[in-house]
DNA sequence: GCGACAG
DNA sequence: ATCTTGTCGC
């Protein structure tokens, strides 16, 4: 595989000439069998936006239904700082190295970033799901330059995500009571589909299980360094 | 100049 | 991403 971009011109470069692609949509086909998700974590008690050289935990995990049924989690350094619309420059070789270490890929991808939410249309939930040729789907708390209004207090309620008038994601509000989730289409999947997937994979909490589970294990891995 | 700004 | 304190609920 070639390396990640690691400068941001090169990454620029790369991001508007994925965003320009048109990949087939995918679709699951009756029962998704296996859903995936990767999520990166750095020391804690660190401020701003990180540096070079920071030391990171990433996690993979593959679910079927309930269960995990893979999981991996790998140590290394972050390429880079963090830079809104950069985020591929600090994470993505880190999530993607996590991945592929996996013993059995998921049939689609779960990331904590955006999709189609980005300056140049290309997040690192896109721009992962292409690098694995995996079809993705964006998971975060906030847009990055998309916008539309919170859905209603009701559970499964969703709102449009708007980038000028395309359709890049929603709102959704998994767990009535809370802040609701902004779910971005990725790599080969459009809003409706990311949606499906999120909520058939969301049991008690506002997170999709398979993100919490790698969340919990990078978390986990990171709780064993000894100073 | 000021605020916003995926993680 | 990570930090904080309090609050609510099982």
């Amino acid at each position: 595989m070639d390396p990640w971009p690691r400068a941001p011109d090169e990454l620029v470069e790369v991001q508007l000439r994925l965003a320009a692609r048109t990949p087939p949509l995918w679709r699951p086909s009756g029962e998704v069998s296996r859903v995936g998700s990767c999520f990166v974590c750095f020391p804690r008690g660190f401020e701003g936006p990180g540096a070079s050289g920071d030391r990171a935990w990433a996690a993979a995990v593959v679910t079927a239904g309930e269960r995990e049924i893979a999981v991996t989690i790998i140590e290394g350094e972050a390429p880079a700082s963090y830079r809104p619309g950069f985020l591929a420059l600090r994470e993505g070789p880190l999530l993607e190295a996590a991945v592929r270490a996996l013993p059995l890929l998921p049939e689609v991808l779960l990331v904590d970033a955006t999709g189609r939410d980005h300056p140049r249309r290309a997040g690192l939930a896109l721009h992962l799901g292409e690098r694995l040729d995996i079809p993705s789907i964006g998971v975060t708390d906030r847009a990055l330059i998309a916008e539309g209004i919170w859905p209603p207090d009701e559970p499964r309620a969703r709102s449009p995500l708007r980038l000028d008038d395309e359709l890049v994601g929603y709102w959704v509000r998994t767990v009535q009571g809370a802040r609701p989730l902004a779910v971005h289409m990725g790599w080969r999947t459009d809003a409706q589909t990311a949606v499906e997937i999120v909520l058939a994979v969301t049991a008690e909490a506002r997170t999709p299980d398979p993100l919490r589970l790698a969340r919990r294990a990078a978390r986990e891995r990171r709780a064993r360094i000894t100073p």
